[in-house]
RNA sequence: GGCGAGGUAGCCAAGUGGUAAGGCAGAGCUCUGCAAAAGCUCCAUUCGCGGGUUCGAUUCCCGCCCUCGCCUCCA
């Protein structure tokens, strides 16, 4: 497959180093509150990623981190009056939760920062050792940015630029335009929580202990402290991935500094090459503007669960845009996800009862690229080999289930087909459709037996009335019903009450 | 101020130097007593605005307007 690398700023083909495994790393949640849909849009075209290439027939290795060590998880531990470790884990019980419901795949590994701060410790020892970072007289250290010469390769911005910004910053706003409040909330943010740091650039790999910390901090050769953010990442990927790995993913904006320093360290500490390819997925936005906690459109599973939308509705809005591109959620387009995943869903129960097969489970579909590749849903499955293009994979699979009149195949040509269709929509697309209702059987039997007892003395009034073909006194009880709340819907056998729109 | 992304039908959204995928909504038809559901068909001579290059531009170049992101711990 082929994907935009931003090192490079290229489509470049993928190839595992080791010409077996695809070992990738992905910068996971912090679990110290719900998660949101704009972060599930990273873990979710994350999760397309992994699928394409192992229904293409590769092996993964899929190490996603979870943070649970930084200033809001101590913070929220610490305002709730819990250890840590059990602030982290409700949290992450819940996102695990919302992350099974997105039809997520399971990291391979989901390494915490908590769990490996002997390997961040020894990270930091030989960074001091190489002369790549320094202990500051408030017993934090730093990494010296200026000790590494491809420091802003990956965001493309140069040393120059960081210093530029980083006077700026220490002459406390003076010869900054005054129209820019965020960029000197910034600043000023930056000088309460950094300081005694060589250049404003250098970022902090073990920071001492606060009395805000609580009781939250470790042992090390540096004094009592916790280990900086990024570090994490690193000192796990040389655990778990070594020095070069393939692939290396987050949202966009983790480019800078996140990933930046990751590389930093990761090079100066380890050597190698780290990453070799990068891939990060834009953000997602809410009725065209960025999302927030003070608008109010910070969705998640969860509320929106509470307003009928199935995750599967949020997985395939995520999944309706480029990831390189700013994602555009609305209410109205979850609803229309929830609309086109009904209509897919009629036609796979038609395709399957056409191939009488039972549905494959994933690790059937694995390998099955080819086959896919072969079949009318090959235009589909090309696409998202192009640089994951998860838009037009969707479009070419409308196209392809609007030429297919399952009713009119053969059985084996139908069970091939089922075959492909489930590798591309259940196996690389991770989309599980809706059943639609059996044919005769009551659409939501549920809902005609909440109806109350005179609402369904009518209803039966009125099917008595169409029975004997009284069309007047049917209408006329239908208008009835719906003065009194109830919509009724005809089958071939019987009625449907529902509450009227 | 620096760097970057983008403005495509009512909404969401692909895409290409050769004349605009797809979904939803909408309209028509078929089928039903009528509805609904389902299926089929239709639905942008046009891609923010103004220039330029070209046989030809939505796609390349220049200018302008607007939106969004990053610029030190936010996916």
């Amino acid at each position: 497959m082929r994907l935009f690398d931003t090192l490079s700023r290229e489509v470049r083909e993928l190839h595992p180093i080791d010409g077996k495994t695809f070992r990738f790393y992905c910068c996971g949640p912090t679990v110290y509150g719900p998660a949101h849909i704009g972060n599930f849009r990273t873990f979710v075209l994350q999760d397309v990623f992994r699928r394409v290439l192992e229904i293409g027939g590769l092996a993964t290795r899929h190490v996603r981190n979870v943070t649970d060590v930084d200033d809001k998880t101590i913070r929220g531990a610490n305002e709730a009056g819990q250890p840590l470790e059990q602030f982290t884990g409700h949290w992450l019980e819940l996102f695990e939760r919302d992350a099974a419901a997105l039809g997520l795949l399971p990291p391979h590994v989901q390494p915490g920062a908590v769990a490996h701060i002997p390997q961040q410790i020894d990270m930091i020892q030989r960074l001091l050792d190489r002369g790549h970072a320094y202990q500051s007289g408030d017993g934090s250290v730093y990494f010296r940015v200026a000790s590494f010469e491809d420091y802003g390769r990956l965001s493309h911005l140069d040393q120059r630029e960081l210093k530029h910004g980083a006077s700026t910053t220490a002459g406390s706003g003076a010869d900054r335009p005054a129209a820019d409040p965020a960029a000197a909330a910034a600043a000023t943010a930056n000088d309460a929580d950094e300081y005694d740091k060589d250049s404003v650039a250098d970022f902090a790999l073990w920071k001492r202990h606060k009395p805000e910390d609580g009781g939250i901090a470790w042992d090390s050769p540096w004094g009592r402290g916790r280990p900086g953010w990024h570090l994490e990442c690193s000192a796990m990927i040389e655990h778990y991935l070594g020095t070069d790995f393939d692939l290396h993913s987050g949202g966009v904006d983790l480019v800078f500094p996140h990933h930046e320093n990751e590389i930093a360290q990761s090079c100066c500490a380890a050597g190698g090459s780290f990453a070799r390819h990068w891939f990060h997925i834009n953000h997602l936005m809410v009725d065209g503007g960025k999302m927030s906690k003070s608008l109010g459109n910070l969705h998640t599973i969860d509320d929106l669960g509470a307003r009928g939308h199935d995750p599967m509705a949020v997985r395939y809005v995520l999944l309706s845009g480029t990831y390189r591109r700013p994602l555009n959620f609305t209410l109205d387009s979850l609803h229309d996800a929830g609309s086109a995943l009904a209509r897919l869903g009629k036609f796979a129960a038609a395709l399957q009862r056409r191939a009488d097969q039972p549905a494959p489970g994933y690790e059937e579909l694995r390998g099955l690229g080819g086959e896919l590749a072969d079949s009318r849903f090959g235009p589909s499955w090309q696409a998202l080999n192009e640089d994951l293009n998860t838009p037009a994979a969707l479009g070419r699979l409308f196209t392809a289930v609007r030429k297919v009149k399952p009713d009119q195949l053969q059985p084996a040509e139908a069970a091939r087909l089922w075959r492909a269709f489930q590798a591309l929509v259940h196996g690389a697309l991770g989309l599980t459709l809706p059943v639609p209702a059996a044919d005769g059987a009551p659409a939501d039997s549920a809902t005609n037996a909440d109806a109350p007892d005179d609402v369904k003395s009518l209803a039966d009034r009125r099917w008595q009335a169409k029975q004997d073909r009284d069309f007047g006194l049917a209408d006329n009880l239908r208008a009835e019903l719906l003065a009194a709340g109830w919509q009724v819907m005809d089958r071939k056998d019987g009625y449907d009450l529902n509450p009227a729109p």
